[in-house]
Formats: C-alpha cells, structure tokens, sequence
DNA sequence: GTCTATATGGCGATAGAC
DNA sequence: GTCTATCGCCATATAGAC
C-alpha cells in the first residue's frame, strides 16, 4: 500500500501475479478436486514458487474458495451476456434452451467446474450456495419470461423453468460428466424437442 | 482355499470381515471422497488394523472400486424394488414420480454417493459409467412405458422420460445436494405438478 | 489371520538467502 | 518480492511378531 508514482504499475503486476496463481490453481483444482491437488503442483503449473503462492493466499483452502469464487462470476456474467433477440417468442424459447444446452455440452471448463463444484459441496457448502444464489437463481426469471405467455397456459411458470433448467444440466452430466454417451448416446435435440413439445402442446393444437 | 468341513464357516467369517471393512470405507469415502479419505481411517472405521484391510483389498483403488459398485447394485435393486401396483395410470404416472424424488430427498446415503460419483467422474469412469448403465439406463423403461399411453400424444416417450427423470434429480441436487434449500426453498409438489400439467394437459382438456 | 511397528515418500506451511 | 531449503506431519503400503 505504499503510495507513490508506480502505485498503478505495482498493483497491475501484483494482480497479474494473482491472476497467473489462479490459472496454476485451475488447471490443478479443476482436475485433480480439493483433496488431490497439492500447493508444489498448484506453483508448478503457475509457474511461481511455492511460497510465492503462499504470499498472496493465506492457505490452501482460502486459494480454492478464491479460484471457485472467480469462476462462478465468469459463468454468471457468461449466462447474463448472450441474450437471443426479439422475434417470435416460442422460437426465442427454443433458441434460449438450444444455445443454453450447447454451451453446456461444449466448455469442457464448465463441466470440470461443476465436477468439482458438487464433489466439494459437502466440504465447501457456502460455494456451493453462491452458486445456486448468484447463477442458478437468476437465470431462472430470463425463463420464466417466456414462459409467462398466456397461450402456454403454464400455471406455474418459476417450476416450469425450473424443469426445463434441469432436464438440460441433467442431460449433459449423464452424457458427457458421467461418459453415458459412449455406452447409451442420445442427441441433444431429442431432449430439446420432447421439452418444447410439452410446453407448446396447446399452440400446435390451438394452431 | 482349504478343503475340510470348516470351509463354509471360514467362507462366512471372510464375509463378514470384507463387509466390515466395505463399511467402514462406506462412512469414510461418501463424506470425504477419494482423495481426502485415509486407510487408516477406513481401517479405524472398521474397527480393524490397516494390514487387515490390505489382506482383503489390494490397495485403496480398489477397495474405492469395489465399494462404489457395492453401493450401485444396492441402489439398482431399490430402483426396481418398489414398483406401485394398478390403478389408473396417470396416477400411476404421478405416484411414480412422487415416489422416486421422496427417496431421494429423503436418502442421504444417496445424495453423500451421488457427490462421490459426480465428483470423481473424472478419475474413475468406469465407475460412472457403470452407474449410466445399470442404473440410470435401465430405469427409463419403466418410465417409458406409462408414457407410451396414446392419450398422452407423446412423440418421444424416451426422451421425455429423460425429461422427467432429469428434473426430479436436478431438483434434489439443488435442493439438497447443493444446500439451495436454505436459501431458495422450493416445494417439491411444484416441480411434480408442473410436470404434470406439461404431461397430461391434452388428457385434461380432453376430459 | 491379525496385529504393531516401520519404511518411504509427499504433503502443507515457513524460514532465511538474495 | 521471489526463490531454495527445510521442518514436522501424515499418507500408502509392507515386514515381522504372535
């Protein structure tokens, strides 16, 4: 905190040194789970000492909760920040559930992350819960703007979307989390169009 | 491998010793996971001393392994176990669902598995795998056959019984699993009725 | 067969050189 | 500020007593 003319230059390299931690810590963490990763691999992959980490973080596990912390407001602002745009609304449903899905299916970061996530979640309850409160939670309004539209008469649109949410997050951990693809396959537009047909029963037949 | 008369008890004895250890690795390996699990604490949990534990399991892989397709089969017998009786089927439909999300909300050996198998998904494929197929897969026939009903005008019974399945486990595992209820409480009724309704709006409209 | 005791190595965390 | 070297501890796995 000393204050001079550099301040900006020493807290720029300061916080590259913290962000070249984090991806050291990633790349460990996201493979190997709390347990299995140790502080030598963590400043091997970063490319610093071990004592070097031990400068910015106090121990292991403040190191973890930071690294989960960051993730998740990458995934949250990653949920908020590709919107599909105006047009019809069943459609723009549809595309909502197809682009949430493939992105899903596709970060392998992602699934690595939520690997780790559940398997730490009896350890690390309160990042477990930052999850549910600030991804989970609000992308489940987005939906349910959708699904508010009078001709779906849906009675209950937040548990609807809640449906639909978990029927796709489900979908990728059985088929790439858990391997199901390699000995029971399915595409992904299956599970799409056995949702929309549910939920747009009444259009087709109104239609 | 001796031949006499005593080979029945000694066969029994093993037993019990091998099921002894198995649940002390039970209490051990679902809290704490693979990593984070120690042989002497298996050992102690069991109530037996580590060499013990090496004479019946080769090494600690192993005795993971065949702990978790201990627990798997056990599960697929519960899965198959408890099938309600006739009536009419919507209802059946219903109770089914009812039934599957109260055991596993209600089954904390469940949901301390599941996170083990999520969580080590990655160094242990075959194991999740394993739990794909002889678990997960085999149960969506069932499911399918209540769907099939031609009122329901399904197209995809398959994909819909993923559909369903799907959002009665992510509901629990955000719930539960993840400790969202403490902070984003949902009534488990709602998600079984919003199924509903998206599954039997034609059957109602009808009546 | 089951135990106690131990070999061997890796772990988290720190001290001190520069 | 960052490194190398190290401490103390606990891990897996085994040897040898009984």
């Amino acid at each position: 905190m000393t204050r001079s003319k550099i301040t900006d230059i020493e807290r720029t390299n300061s916080a590259d040194k913290v962000d070249q931690i984090l991806q050291g810590a990633m790349q460990e963490f996201l493979v190997h789970g709390y347990a299995g990763t140790s502080m030598d691999k963590v400043a091997s992959a970063a490319g610093v000492s071990k004592a070097t980490v031990y400068s910015y973080f106090q121990d292991k596990k403040s190191l973890f909760e930071s690294l989960i912390q960051q993730i998740a407001e990458q995934k949250c602002q990653a949920v908020f920040g590709s919107l599909p745009s105006e047009g019809d609304p069943y459609m723009l449903l549809r595309q909502l559930m197809v682009n949430g899905l493939d992105r899903m299916m596709q970060d392998d970061e992602h699934r690595a992350f939520m690997r780790v996530l559940i398997g730490e979640s009896g350890r690390f309850p309160e990042l477990a819960q930052a999850w549910v409160q600030y991804v989970m939670k609000p992308s489940l309004p987005i939906l349910c703007k959708f699904l508010e539209h009078p001709d779906l008469k849906i009675s209950d649109p937040e548990a609807t979307a809640q449906v639909i949410v978990g029927s796709l997050v489900h979908f990728m951990m059985t088929q790439e989390m858990l391997h199901g693809k390699d000995i029971f396959p399915m595409d992904g537009d299956r599970i799409i169009n056995a949702l929309f047909d549910l939920i747009c029963k009444n259009r087709e037949e109104s239609a």
